[in-house]
DNA sequence: GTCTATAACAAGATAGAC
DNA sequence: GTCTATCTTGTTATAGAC
């Protein structure tokens, strides 16, 4: 019974897999709010109710897409940051580049996760977690730069008193021991680099500019030296 | 004539307004993507074929919802600022806040916008004037701030040589004689400004904060100090 | 001329019987 | 799993009212 237990199970997720790669593909084509299920069993050459038997919904198969596309964002950024040594500056440069690029490859995956919220589609606890894997990545280097229990860094303004507590869960979670100015700019230098790939993908800087790249990689660095990355 | 004339277009007018208002709260209950014209149509007690007269497309219905929300966005910031006086940081600071409300005020119109882009839609010119108003109003704060001819800011790590030429177009269009550090944070700030709310209105920063708006009031503080404001 | 209504089309989604 | 009947969607052609 273990055998066949076992079979039945790498079978099926064998299939699960290919429904979501297929859902992949769906999502390339049509955009995430047009997902239906119908046309991934279609391009499965399944029939719909079939795969009610893998996702219990239409939001499960989008939960599962959502987490993927997370996950190999987080994948992307915490490659990048392994290979490019020990400096921050270096770090916090290859994992914006690393992000961006991921964008690009992948941009209704991107607009999945960053863009509009999907309507009626509730976002599960899951969803949180795989959301934090780049958060991770972005907050060790900026930990790494900042040593704990240092004051606050003299380019940014001071903050008011009561900064310290509203930024307490990020402190405590990501950079424990780092003043409210330093955890307040993290936010930012994350908000800035979703924030521009976002608007770069969804064509606000349309006409712009001749090299958005280097406009891109100006900004960043800017972002990162004033939290405190080289 | 010329009354039957007038008495006509002003109908005409009127309708096309109340169309785009049924569009407007269609948006509000299902979101971008989801918007018909069917739905539009039966709001109205017409038939959807009528709605033809007045548009000759979903697309075209959709374009005149977007320029109306790029312009109400525009019309918040500009009215903000010039409410708030002189002082460059305090006409930032209210810009900011404008901004932000009139997103929270609209969160559908605000996705309309800033993001994901429509599957299948493709913008005309028309929303890509409409949507500079905003940028408009901020590159002109800045430009009040930062005199034109002076170097770069000191606190912004400088510049390659190329940059000058790189952002050339915005420098042209809306900060003549700005050095290209100043020119590219302008951008970041616009970038950090709608990034932000962007990422609270879909929900990125849930549970991250006690008080967000705390931490944005801090941020959007700090990216136009660095940026030469206050 | 200007408008609205009826009807139809090809897609595609959905519900339910078998 | 299959089939069918019924519902949407954007869009057009056509006919008639003002």
């Amino acid at each position: 019974m273990a055998a066949t237990q076992t079979a039945r199970a790498r079978v099926r997720a064998e299939l699960t897999n290919e429904i979501v790669s297929a859902a992949r593909e769906e999502l390339a084509s049509t955009g995430a709010a047009g997902l239906s299920l119908r046309a991934v069993a279609r391009r499965l050459e399944m029939v719909p109710s079939a795969l009610y038997r893998y996702f219990p919904s239409r939001d499960a198969l989008l939960t599962a897409l959502i987490v993927e596309a997370y996950e190999a964002v987080g994948m992307a950024a915490a490659d990048a940051d392994g290979r490019s040594g020990r400096n921050p500056a270096d770090r916090w440069n290859a994992v914006c580049t690393a992000v961006r690029g991921w964008g690009h490859d992948h941009p209704n995956e991107w607009a999945l996760v960053y863009g509009s919220p999907v309507p009626g589609y509730q976002a599960p606890q899951d969803t949180v977690e795989a959301a934090l894997k780049v958060t991770r990545v972005i907050a060790g280097i900026f930990a790494d730069a900042i040593p704990s229990g240092t004051p606050a860094p003299g380019r940014l303004p001071a903050a008011p008193d009561t900064m310290a507590a509203v930024v307490g869960p990020i402190e405590a979670e990501l950079l424990p021991g780092r003043p409210p100015e330093a955890v307040a700019w993290v936010v930012m230098a994350w908000t800035g680099l979703i924030g521009m790939v976002s608007l770069e993908l969804f064509g606000h800087y349309e006409g712009a500019t001749t090299d958005f790249q280097q406009v891109f990689a100006y900004n960043m660095g800017a972002l990162g030296h004033l939290a405190g990355v080289g």
